[in-house]
DNA sequence: ACTCACGGGACCTCCCGTTTCT
DNA sequence: AGAAACGGGAGGTCCCGTGAGT
């Protein structure tokens, strides 16, 4: 027996796939209907809000899903640096595995929905959380506070302008380039437990 | 009869400007033709394609102006470094004085169009016009072909990033601190005729 | 909620009747929605395919009704010559009583839909059914399957034809002078029981 | 130097060929335009009651060729039964020619235009003038005025009946079929000044 | 004599949200 | 909870006709 919930998860599964591919507006709700084999009304049920509600649940599920395929790619790694260079990896072999439809889950809808505050918020606090765990890994590499903050954000930043690029150009490298100059930039870190 | 193209530049100044603010799909032809004092009729006469391609012309349009100002910033600098700074120093104000909506012009359009053939052909150009116009300065400052072409991918890439974290956060701060990070990083570089 | 069926098919219905008057391109969504009392959105929710299901439809119901229609004239003369010049009379009644524009509720689409394969399909089902029906009752009258086949198909096009002429003319008389020729033509069968 | 009328010709022409393919609302003047090599303005210098003149125009054109051939057809036979039969023999190679678009010129615009009593008469003369052809030579072969008139209504209706058929069924023969079943029915008239 | 550009209405489609009935 | 149907606004496209300008 199907627990109430499923049809819930499925719709906030498949908005959030289909935000990353295609954005806010160009997805409807009939297709998230569609694609998650539920009739109209239960969108309104599960989500009285309606799609902006849906959208924001999309988006903290990709941003949660994202964040922990992030971190582990980062701890698989004896260096910072080799985990950012792993970091571009993932992210090119997505671009590929999908013909360059899956960028940063985030991105299109955050530059879309410039008018929703909810939804920049939404977006936001997914950017807030990657930075941190960025941010941590970086600090644990040997960088002050400081420096990793402002590392971080340098980090997110090129990997996000770098997927806008590799999906434009089709082309993947961007990304591994990226990746490749962000590594050697923090290489010279060295642990903070070991610093004078 | 106003001069013939008075009208036709109108309407694509008009676009590239909601493009930049709204992306693709918020704008309507019907704000366009409002914006620019137009009657409908006068869109398919002047773009029998409809709105892909003025959004096309829109987004040339765009590349060029803002690759120009981008331009006049680099060579107002006497170091690379210090150009990339103000960089940063321009669109932080483009920023600030549109209230967090006027970030790249092109990068809403380029992220939501993934479906049109022709304007994601016209975002690449836009990008690769721009990725020239700083690897030719980088060669300049010394560096060797490739390390320019490199190092210009991951400045645009930074920054079309710290863009897009800048108007989620509403904070343009990102954007200067990634342009500074990436300042210190060419700074380095010599005049190629000082080279060994 | 009212049963089902009732706006969907209250739409057919109107459609059918403003397809019989106008045609295909002279009969908007609009005009259908307005008079059949329904809001846009029950058109896409019935007819997810749109104007042309639902002239598909239309159609049918048309060839359908006036099938009947048909066969109960034919019926109701002891021959098939009578059953012709009742046909004729009842064409001519539609004519005079909607000023001339009731004509075969098929024909005007048929000619205008060319480009439209499914909508030629349908009124070529409507045709078939309606020269079967007429092919039948020649046959009962002693004409052979081959004979009757042909002479159906005689009958419906002088009809078709006549309600073109008629409706131009404005005059229904030459409906009921070609059903007069056509009732002379087939007197001369007898009852294929009785033939040699 | 090309005469004044050249565009004004050429534009009936066109007009005349797209409306029996089509018919009237589905042929815009752009099309119209665009076929002619002519600019919009053209139209309006030419017909200054725009489309439906142009469309009136057409009509007389194509009822002017099209009654020629017929005549010439019919005159190319010694029977007027033969005769008959060569009309159907061309209509039927029209078709075949066309893909079935090239049926009755007149009658597509004649069933969709109800709406406009110009258009109506237009489409009215030339029935008129093939009829009475057809009734002149009918005449000839030995019927009275009476008769000829009717026959003449009836060859006309049959055609043109069988030309819709033919269409929406892809196939020609009933055409063939019509017109050899009105030619028997015609075969035994006699001269009419053998006549008692 | 001819043409560019305007002018805006109407077309079909599709959207998102709601209501009412099972 | 789920499902069927309503409700109407807005989307992009394309139409036909008109004047100001050569």
């Amino acid at each position: 027996m199907p627990r109430r919930t499923d049809t819930r998860a499925l719709m906030v599964a498949t908005a959030a796939h289909l935000l990353r591919r295609q954005g806010l507006h160009s997805t409807g709700t009939s297709q998230i209907l569609a694609e998650s084999n539920a009739p109209r009304g239960s969108l309104y049920f599960h989500f009285p809000e309606g799609k902006e509600q849906l959208a924001i649940e999309a988006l903290a599920l990709s941003g949660r899903e994202l964040g922990e395929r992030m971190s582990a790619e980062l701890d698989a790694a004896p260096a910072i640096g080799d985990g950012i260079v792993r970091l571009g990896e993932m992210f090119a072999r997505s671009l590929l595995a999908s013909e360059f439809r899956d960028g940063c889950p985030i991105a299109t809808t955050a530059l879309e929905a410039a008018e929703s505050v909810a939804i920049r918020t939404a977006c936001a606090t997914v950017y807030d959380a990657w930075s941190q765990g960025l941010s941590a890994r970086l600090e644990v590499a040997g960088a002050t506070a400081q420096d990793a903050t402002r590392l971080a954000q340098l980090v997110l930043s090129s990997i996000q302008g770098a997927l806008i690029l590799a999906r434009v150009q089709r082309d993947p490298d961007v990304v591994r380039q990226v990746t490749q100059d962000l590594a050697e930039m923090v290489t010279g870190l060295a642990p903070s437990e070991e610093r004078p």
